[in-house]
DNA sequence: TTGATATCATTTGCATACGAATGAATTTGG
DNA sequence: CCAAATTCATTCGTATGCAAATGATATCAA
């Protein structure tokens, strides 16, 4: 082997192929597609309410009345997107929304008797639709993988 | 301890505690949060694209003309959603379309010259995207997620 | 106290994402 | 060969998701 092929090979080892870029290797497309394909198990279980949705009604069932800025926050979701998400929820009396005393800026959102009861309902649901996603793996593999994916998030 | 005592740990085990759902472990919601931080990093690196619109030039790139449908199938988009993302980057000269001679149904999508110079500029760009995305990973533990993560995508 | 900042909510505009319906063209099966 | 099924593309409606601008209110600091 000559000397030139050596350096070569070792600019190649440095930087890898410039003509080669595998899309389907990187990890936003995997991850753009694995959350396709949770959403996808998700609407086949649960028809009537979105992820977005039901994150909404679970959080709200963890901590009870909170403003619509401070859901938001919980649920990684923006100002915009939550409006959105909570009008919705309004609309077909899943939450109901009032006016905070002291503080005039603030929209308090709640649960309504039935958001509460849709929620609870749901709950059995959600468990299986996290288990069809994670199905592809092993119970070890489970473990693993949560708490990797949990750094990245 | 009584017998009641242990019946209602049994059951306990067996039926995880229906009062205790959380959100913020679902698999679901934090594919959610990692696919979002990712989408951020990229925007923050490339400005002028979206993540869809770049695996449409990069995919362009790999298989050279192919029809919409096909593209879309490529890079896990369905049709109105590629055709949308093949639309804008029409509009900005990145791709052109042609009408397939035989299959009169099909469009054809390809690269311009100036879409070619696109890619290639940004490909180490996104080379750069994958990284800091999985930064708060070792090595070690990239590896294992990704083949964990392709399982489930 | 008041002027600068910060926070909360809303609105607008743009870009995925997908189900469902439609129309045109092709392929398949009898 | 021809009717049925399939494929390709488009359109419509609905739902995130985010940046940026705006207005109202609250807090902070000089």
């Amino acid at each position: 082997m000559s000397g030139e092929d050596n350096l070569l090979k070792l600019v190649e080892a440095e930087e890898p192929d410039e003509n080669d870029y595998r899309l389907q290797e990187q990890v936003g497309f995997i991850l753009r597609k694995a959350h396709q394909r949770h959403v996808s198990i998700f609407a086949a279980r649960i028809a009537d309410l979105t992820p977005p949705q039901f994150a909404a009604l679970a959080k709200l069932r963890d901590v009870g009345e909170t403003s619509q800025n401070q859901l938001g926050t919980l649920i990684a979701m923006d100002a915009a997107t939550v409006k959105g998400v909570i009008d919705r929820l309004k609309a077909r009396g899943l939450v109901e929304l009032s006016k905070h005393e002291v503080d005039k800026r603030r929209l308090l959102v709640n649960l309504t008797a039935e958001g509460r009861d849709a929620v609870e309902r749901l709950i059995p649901l959600a468990r299986e639709i996290t288990q069809e996603t994670l199905a592809p793996l092993s119970a070890k593999e489970i473990a693993t993988f949560m708490k990797l994916l949990a750094k990245l998030a």
